[in-house]
RNA sequence: GGUCCCGUAGCUCAGGGGAUAGAGCAUCUGACUUCUAAUCAGACGGUCGCACGUUCGAAUCGUGCCGGGAUCACCA
């Protein structure tokens, strides 16, 4: 076979074969071609509009607090799998759905109206959304008091007595019982509850204080949004979903898929498909957390006839995803089987799980500042900004800063539960976002020093060094990691190639003169593969949503 | 108890039928009068959780265990 495929294939250079296996050496020419095409060819990796229509569901906060780490890893896996499929030829529509309703924003709500004596985040210069989440954890505090102060009446005595499990302490048995004192005993717990009703209701004065504290929310989120870079096309906001899916009942009902309880409650039965049996109604008729979900994803299909939907969603939502999803099949919904749960596991710190109750959440804007600070201080000891003006040297420290702490977060397989270390997040050295930049940053400086004609020798190149190949082989590859990327959902493939090729051409740059090659013809061709190299570097961190600094 | 996800170097992670299992961090050694050293080269480091099976061939596929996590509401 290798002598054959010598003889007639012109590509085929020489052969050996090892321990049973064939290796065919393709000839340096056929890369030199190859990378002549790639390098004429803008958008390379990129395939032509397929023209289906993808929507990418990410973040969808709660407006009771800020975003935090967790947050984070969801922006940044739905915005890179939003940016890989509008790679692979979907048009993208990328959504959220604000969480801005329930018993949450009531707390934030009471607690300021109580104990916030008319302050605003312009007259405390808190950062909008940091404002109302200051005013939900007031509102645990005073409720914990509350509710250590209630442990000591007769009435608490006597309800520790009658339902605590045998030889359980009263401290683990006041621990189990937060929620039911919560809606059972608490005066705070009263107020809150009475609030939600009253929003519901349309109360004028609890419905503008709702929209005022959202609103402030909403300001403080699009801070965080725009210096990590993301932007919407669309929100969804619970608080007009809430109702919806009635239709979809009927319609389950009217086609037998769904089916009456004698409470008068709405049940699906999805045992065919190893799931178990659910509620779709309440008795009392009013929808429920997947009723919700039932009617958004039809009124998604309504507004923007969709094909596909992604839900970058944790996976402590595996089963309702599972559920919904069953559910709209046997529904018979048009885009039923372009649903994808994108899921992804929590994010751990070295010190354990994340909790807010226990105030070991890691602030988004937080942790954005640090990693800045960190590339400022690094930058400090090297004089490569200094003849740049205040503004753009900003700019690219921050570019700096969160390709570190983005990559650090999608270079892990989304599935995969992770480890947050604060520390590493921000290194700036090794396989990481800056040393990603750093390799199209050397390029960025050659093309710059290179003052010669565009017209090249490159065509006069005919016999590669290891490293070149190895670059064009890399360059060869991309088309595919990227569509790999997009069948399996899954960016750290994207990130794990991009790390690959600069790698790569650091090694490459390190061994081999660009500008003073030996020849024109080395020299021309080495800055036609550079060129070639930032492109899909450029392409490739851009997909995951890593800006490229000129400079750095 | 049922279902699902994860287990690879001290740590953080790639690799998901094919050759001698790879990176980074950490530790140690070298390389800047030379296109930016946020770089490069080298050393050290492995029972791929365990067992059985399928296969010419298993980190990879199957089954069963073990360990970690999630979930099984008329909550969201």
């Amino acid at each position: 076979m290798g002598a054959y495929l010598i003889a007639q294939v012109a590509e085929a250079e020489r052969f050996n074969v090892v321990k049973g296996f064939l290796n065919i050496v393709v000839s340096d020419v056929y890369w030199i071609h190859f990378l002549r095409e790639v390098a004429t060819q803008p958008g390379y990796g990129r395939q032509p509009s397929n023209g289906k229509k993808i929507m990418v569901e990410f973040s969808s906060p709660n407006t009771n607090k800020p975003l935090h780490l967790g947050h984070i890893r969801n922006i940044l896996l739905g915005w890179s799998t939003a940016r890989i499929m509008d790679a692979v030829g979907y048009d993208v529509i990328n959504v959220q759905v604000i969480n801005d309703r329930g018993i949450a924003i009531c707390k934030s709500m009471l607690a300021w109206q109580k104990y916030g004596n008319g302050a605003t985040p312009t007259s405390t210069t808190i950062k909008p959304d940091h404002f109302v989440g200051f005013y939900y954890v007031q509102f645990e505090q005073y409720f914990r008091q509350e509710y250590s102060d209630w442990q000591q009446t007769e009435e608490a005595a006597s309800v520790y007595k009658n339902h605590a499990k045998a030889d359980e302490t009263a401290t683990d048995f006041f621990k189990r019982y937060k929620d039911t004192y919560f809606n059972s005993y608490s005066q705070l717990g009263q107020e809150a509850r009475n609030m939600l009703l009253a929003w519901e209701a349309g109360d004028e004065d609890t419905v503008a204080l709702w929209r005022q504290m959202n609103n402030w929310v909403y300001a403080g989120f699009d801070t965080t949004y725009n210096s990590l870079g993301v932007s919407f096309d669309k929100l969804y906001y619970e608080s007009d979903t809430y109702l919806l899916g009635k239709e979809m009942v009927e319609k389950g009902l009217a086609s037998g898929v769904f089916y009456n309880c004698e409470d008068g409650s709405v049940e699906v039965d999805l045992t065919d498909a190893k799931l178990d049996k659910k509620k779709i109604l309440r008795s009392d008729g009013t929808s429920l957390y997947i009723t919700q979900d039932l009617g958004t994803a039809h009124q998604r299909y309504v507004d923007y006839s969709i094909d596909k939907m992604v839900y970058v969603v944790a996976d402590e939502q595996n089963y309702h995803f599972q559920v919904l999803f069953e559910v709209l099949k046997k529904l018979g919904e048009p885009y039923a089987d372009g649903l994808y749960h994108l899921s992804y596991g929590m994010v751990d710190l070295p010190t354990g799980k994340m909790k807010s109750r226990e105030g070991t959440v890691v602030d988004a804007d937080d942790l954005v500042a640090e990693v800045v600070e960190e590339v400022r201080m690094n930058a400090q000891e090297r004089d490569t900004l200094t003849d740049l003006a205040e503004e753009d040297r900003e700019r690219i420290m921050h570019q700096v800063g969160l390709a570190a702490l983005k990559y650090y977060i999608v270079k892990v397989h989304p599935k995969k539960r992770m480890t947050f270390n604060p520390q590493e997040s921000v290194d700036l050295q090794g396989q990481t976002g800056p040393y990603i930049q750093n390799a199209y940053v050397r390029i960025q400086s050659v093309l710059r020093k290179w003052d010669g004609l565009s017209a090249n020798q490159a065509i006069d190149y005919t016999t590669l060094v290891p490293e070149e190949k190895e670059l064009i082989q890399l360059l060869f590859a991309y088309p595919d990691a990227i569509l790999q990327a997009a069948n399996e959902y899954d960016p750290s493939t994207i990130a794990q190639f991009a790390y690959s090729l600069a790698k790569t051409y650091h090694k490459f740059y390190h061994e081999h003169s660009i500008l003073n090659a030996d020849s024109n013809a080395a020299r021309d061709f080495r800055l036609m593969l550079s060129q070639a190299v930032a492109d899909s570097l450029k392409s490739s961190m851009d997909m995951l949503g890593i800006e490229m600094p000129e400079r750095m």
